[in-house]
DNA sequence: GCTAGGGGGAAATCCC
DNA sequence: GGGGATTTCCCCCTAG
């Protein structure tokens, strides 16, 4: 509570870092990624790491004014509903994820989180759509066991078997169709969008593609957006680091699905690219 | 043969 | 009313 808004922010940041590895390293034990745990290790103290430089050093000058106190508790929602008119009602603890983390991270419930306006055309408000739901989806740690990504670089990313229609389901709420809303359903959308370019069916089951163009409209509001404590030439530097280096900016900003991405199975990662590179040269 | 997932036609629905 | 974006239903195909 004593530290000022920026350094709330990066500290923000980290917590949302330590959050993705926390459930790395569940992942980890399965006994198949030995080795893996060792990184985990070291991304935990590199995490530790940037909070303590931050909360020693100052930190840079920023004139975004996005980061709102969220004021009183909300009932709690099985499905993560953002409603931009409601978020000033929304309370951290909805937006991310209940954590136990072996460190002691502090408490308090912090002040600052960025909430993604409603894009907006001339007449008013815009509906939403499905590829901008998924994309959501996939930066929100709450959905993180219904929809993943494979490859956040290439826009990859696949639903999880066992909750796709959990899902579809809050697609269908968020919505407010009159039926329950199924994968089956969903999928249809989504191959509608073939039709478009707009999202691209991988030859994997339950995965598809961003269409480049989307990936970074979205992507570029989303930083911008949601990431109000990089300072936008540590933004650039980040864009060009290799996946492995970015994979470790990226989790010590927001940009946590980045980081998530890139440690899937070594298979989907190849097959992203592989797919990428098709693609690409088909378009 | 069974099941899960993928593909697409076509009509209905909702909203701008 | 028109058009875009789904939604809903249905049928078929394929891989494991």
């Amino acid at each position: 509570s004593v530290l000022p808004k920026k350094k709330k922010c990066v500290r923000l940041q980290c917590i949302v870092t330590l959050t993705h590895l926390n459930r790395l390293s569940g992942l980890s034990t399965n006994g198949k990624q030995a080795s893996f745990e060792n990184d985990i290790n070291q991304h935990f103290q590199d995490a530790i790491d940037v909070i303590q430089q931050h909360s020693n050093n100052s930190y840079y000058e920023s004139e975004y004014t996005h980061c709102e106190t969220l004021g009183t508790q909300h009932p709690s929602l099985q499905c993560p509903v953002y409603d931009w008119n409601d978020t000033a009602q929304q309370s951290w603890s909805q937006v991310i994820p209940d954590v136990s983390f072996g460190h002691t991270i502090p408490t308090e419930s912090p002040h600052f989180y960025s909430i993604l306006p409603p894009q907006r055309n001339s007449k008013g408000r815009k509906k939403l759509r499905l590829y901008e739901y998924l994309h959501e989806a996939l930066n929100d740690p709450n959905m993180g066991d219904s929809i993943q990504w494979t490859d956040s670089g290439s826009g990859t990313f696949h639903f999880i078997s066992k909750n796709k229609e959990k899902l579809a389901e809050c697609w269908g709420q968020r919505k407010g169709n009159r039926k329950t809303m199924t994968y089956q359903k969903m999928a249809r959308a989504l191959r509608n969008y073939s039709r478009t370019g707009e999202i691209i069916k991988v030859r994997r089951k339950l995965t598809y593609q961003f269409n480049p163009d989307i990936l970074h409209r979205l992507g570029s509001t989303q930083v911008s957006l949601h990431l109000p404590c990089r300072p936008a030439q540590e933004e650039a530097h980040t864009q060009q680091q290799n996946p492995a280096e970015q994979s470790y900016f990226s989790s010590a900003a927001v940009d946590w699905h980045s980081w998530y991405g890139h440690y899937q199975l070594q298979e989907d990662y190849d097959l992203a690219s592989s797919f990428t590179s098709q693609s690409t040269s088909k378009l």
